[in-house]
DNA sequence: GCCAACGTTGGC
DNA sequence: GCCAACGTTGGC
């Protein structure tokens, strides 16, 4: 089962909006970098995504589910290749796990936020993904 | 096909 | 506000 991590400016689209959303969630739209394009396009129904803050907040907010699967991004102009898929809010992460404790903790120093800070949307491995659990005190 | 210039992202 | 990383654009 593939992790993901998606990245949204808290400005722009927070946690808190996708939660607002419900079961319904919303598109995650506006992808225009070829590398974060491919990695919509591997994600399947039922993937779990992180949902980091970037800029304001720099921490995982929670985890996020993809309850569709890529389709052409609304947003983008007719003819461009741009992607996009539904995401809705799963649960909060009891702690919010900062980007300074991510780069704290040596097991995650190969974590593509860190690596390809640039990268929107990024592979997470799995036991990446159950370390960032932990310590965000999710069970 | 190379590379300089420029724009954007995102951490600090 | 600054700057590093990196993608894109355009001249040659």
């Amino acid at each position: 089962m593939p992790y993901w991590l998606m990245k949204s400016e808290p400005d722009a689209w927070s946690w808190q909006q996708q939660v607002s959303k419900g079961a319904k969630g919303e598109t995650w739209s506006g992808v225009r970098n070829h590398t974060a394009k491919l990695n919509l396009m591997k994600m399947k129904k039922g993937d779990s995504a992180f949902f980091y803050h970037s800029n304001i907040g720099k921490e995982i907010a929670g985890v996020a589910e993809i309850v569709r699967e890529h389709f052409p991004d609304p947003s983008a102009k007719p003819g461009e290749p741009w992607v996009a898929v539904q995401v809705k809010a799963l649960e909060p992460m009891p702690q919010p796990v900062t980007l300074a404790a991510i780069k704290a903790e040596a097991k995650l120093k190969d974590m593509a936020l860190l690596k390809q800070s640039r990268l929107s949307v990024q592979p997470v491995t799995a036991e990446e993904w159950k370390l960032i659990c932990k310590m965000g005190g999710m069970r």
